[in-house]
Formats: C-alpha cells, sequence, structure tokens
DNA sequence: CATACTATTATTAGCCC
DNA sequence: CGGGCTAATAATAGTAT
C-alpha cells in the first residue's frame, strides 16, 4: 500500500464522457472529427464484410474535403440507390443537437413503390419515349462534334489506353469519373426545371428535397 | 462464497471476439446487421453532430432492402458529392475478408479537376446547349399532357397538399422522392449510351466505372 | 426485423509525440 | 494531420422475447 499511496496519480485520467453536441473549439473538433471518421468507416467495412451489406458513407469535413467509403464501391453503391432497387426503405435524419432519430416512411410489401395513381405510369411513360428519342439526339451531337474536327476535333475520353501509364492511367480514370459526374449533375438540373415549371404550385412545400437551390459548376473558369 | 459456489452460472457469456469475415449463418446474420447497422447509424449522426460534417449513409441489406441516413439530407449530400464541391477527396473501399484499407486518389490543390485537355471544354459547352434544348422540349411534353386532361389528364404531384393529413403527407413525399429516383435513371440511361456509342472502342477497359450493366426498372410490372 | 439483458470487447477523450 | 498511451465509456455477441 505504501507504493501506491506515494505514486497515486494515473498517467491520464482516460475518457470521459462527453455530450453529443457541435463542438466549438477548433482543435479538439478537429481531433474529434479524424477519429470518428477513421472509426466510422471501419464499422462500415465490418458491416459490409460480415453481413455482405453494400455500403457507401461520403463525409464532407466542416472544411469541405470530401472522404467517401464504398462496398463493394461508391460509384456501384450509388447507382443502385439512383435506380431504386430497393424494396422498400428506411430513412434516418439527423437532427442537430438532439439524438439520432429514425423514421419509417415506406412499407414493406415486396417492389412496393409509394406511386398514389395509376395515371403516373402512363405519363412516364410518354416522358420516356421523349427521352428515349433525346437519346438519339444526343448521340447525333457527339457524332458530329467528333467528325467536324474543328480543331482538335475528337473526344479526349475517346482516346485509347494503350500507350497510358500506370498515373495516367489512374487520371485517366479519375477524369471519368469528373466527366460523368458532371454530367449527371446537369442532366440533374435539367430534371428539376422541367419538373419545377410544369407545376405552377409548390409541389414541394413541406420538407421534399431541397433540391430547389441553383445547381451548377464550373470547368476551366466558365460557369454552367 | 456459498451462495455463489452454487449459482455459479452467469446469466449470459457475455460478448465474444469475433472475426471479421463473411457471416453465414442466416439467422446470426440477420441479427447482426440490425444491431451494427443502427450502431452505423448512431456514430454517422454523432459525428455530423459532433463536428457539423455533412454526412450520409447508404445500406443495402442482404435483403436488397434500403436503409439512408443523411445530415442534413440524404439527397442534399448526394447533391453535393455529385457537384463534386469537394476540394480534394479520400477513397476507401472494403476488401471482402480484409481489413478496412484506405487509399488516397487525389490530390490536394483547391478545386482540382482532371481535366484533361482543353477541348473537353468547347465539346461539352455545346452537349449542355443541347441539353438545355431538351429541358423545353421536356416541359412541353409535361404540359401537354397535363392540359390533355385524357382521363384524370392532372399529374399527382401537381395536386396540392391542403387537404392532406400526415400520413397521406409522408407517402407524397416519399412519392416525389421514387419520381426524382426514377427519372434520374431514366437520364443517366440517356447519358451512358449517349456517351458509349459515340466511341467504338473502350473508353472503360481497365477498372473504369459498372456503369455498363443495363439500367432499368419497372414500374406496376412494366419494364423500362 | 427490432428489443431486452449482461458480460466482454471495442472505441475513444484527453494528452503527448 | 496521423500515431501512441491509458482509463473509462460505448458498442455488441449470444440468447430470448
Amino acid at each position: 500500500m505504501v507504493a501506491l499511496d506515494k505514486m497515486n496519480k494515473k498517467k491520464t485520467q482516460g475518457r470521459k464522457r462527453v455530450e453529443i453536441k457541435k463542438l466549438e473549439n477548433g482543435s479538439n473538433k478537429q481531433v474529434t472529427f479524424s477519429k470518428r471518421r477513421s472509426g466510422l468507416f471501419k464499422k462500415a467495412g465490418e458491416l459490409s464484410i460480415l453481413c455482405g451489406a453494400d455500403v457507401v458513407v461520403l463525409v464532407f469535413s466542416p472544411n469541405g474535403k470530401l472522404f467517401c467509403f464504398g462496398h463493394p464501391s461508391v460509384d456501384s453503391v450509388l447507382l443502385r440507390y439512383a435506380q431504386g432497387t430497393s424494396v422498400a426503405t428506411t430513412v434516418a435524419t439527423a437532427a442537430a443537437n438532439t439524438t439520432t432519430n429514425s423514421s419509417t416512411i415506406a412499407d414493406s410489401s415486396p417492389s412496393s413503390s409509394a406511386v398514389p395513381s395509376e395515371e403516373f405510369n402512363r405519363d412516364f411513360v410518354e416522358a420516356a419515349k421523349e427521352l428515349e428519342a433525346e437519346k438519339s439526339r444526343l448521340m447525333e451531337v457527339a457524332k458530329k462534334a467528333k467528325s467536324g474536327a474543328g480543331e482538335g476535333g475528337e473526344f479526349w475520353w475517346d482516346q485509347g489506353i494503350e500507350g497510358m501509364g500506370t498515373k495516367e492511367l489512374e487520371q485517366h480514370i479519375a477524369a471519368l469519373h469528373e466527366l460523368r459526374r458532371r454530367v449527371d449533375a446537369r442532366l440533374q438540373e435539367m430534371k428539376i426545371a422541367a419538373n419545377d415549371d410544369t407545376s405552377s404550385l409548390a409541389v414541394v412545400a413541406p420538407p421534399p428535397l431541397s433540391f430547389r437551390q441553383s445547381i451548377g459548376f464550373e470547368i476551366e473558369n466558365k460557369r454552367f
């Protein structure tokens, strides 16, 4: 007991309970973000491996830096989400300064889709046909631009990959991803505007999508 | 010590260490999935609240059911991702039966975009204009279908929300999301086909996007 | 598929490199 | 930022409802 009495101080106080509320201290916040983000990714990876689940986690740091995790890959899961392959969906959104809550907003019947009326179906078919037509149009435009060859006249993404080194390949792939992302954004803008101006009233009144914000991006200092 | 001796059995053995490898047992896998998924969502929520980070987590259960978490919302973060608002990106993908690994694939220069050549810019402008035109076309189609009013003649999503109850509102919102998701899928198909048929060679040869797969979806037993 | 109950293991807050 | 360290808190495997 003597030795203990003399050297009674622990090296550290150890972990302390922390309330789940916005951290103000910049330094501490950064450290916490780093540790918890890596913890979150680890958990996501374990879940995907243990249960064979497809998982994607996207995190934007307070500084705007993006961190991604995906199994089998970020894009594949995002695509699956976009396709609405789900049987039913459960959504949870964190309420700031509040304990995380979850709420189920869909039923559980197989291939259920919360489509209210039948007429939606017919209308959608029309829209689909129009889009089909536009597909051809797009192809033509692309072909024309390609053949026209005004000055350089070839799409960079059409170039072969034979001569590329590993590093170049990586950049090429990254570029393809970037392109896809931007085209997606553009298409999304189209869709929003169309879906929007068509209906003169507030379809998205309650807490719908926060999609009203202007969508745009820039390439080489030019804005779209 | 007597009482303890007689009733020496603990209620449960408590937690046991578990290897991170694919679970085979269906029943146990299901329970583990449920518990860990909720744990993952809780962690995600804590991270977003503590650090003010934007987070989205999408999980497809082995049975194909989708679970989502998002702060401030799933769509807003996904949109931010689509816009490529990031300054730099870190990606991690889980390798089955392996410890989670992370690898950085992008540089750190602000607003960096791996766009290889200049010509891309001009070509993209053309495409953008065409898409702009299609936007108007879409609006017309929608308007025509709406005014035609063949039988019911109004888009369900145009209906007011005044008379709706809470539950109806929820379904309405879910339906809007569903619609958006399907239109997105359709637009994506357009984009892929165009980007695809234009180039006769394997642009996406190495490990590009797993986007080649046929994209389609069904509504009320009809396939698109 | 979600919860309740414990004995254990895993994560991590606070500090220092 | 990312890595240790340590003590204390949080998550969860196994089981049952």
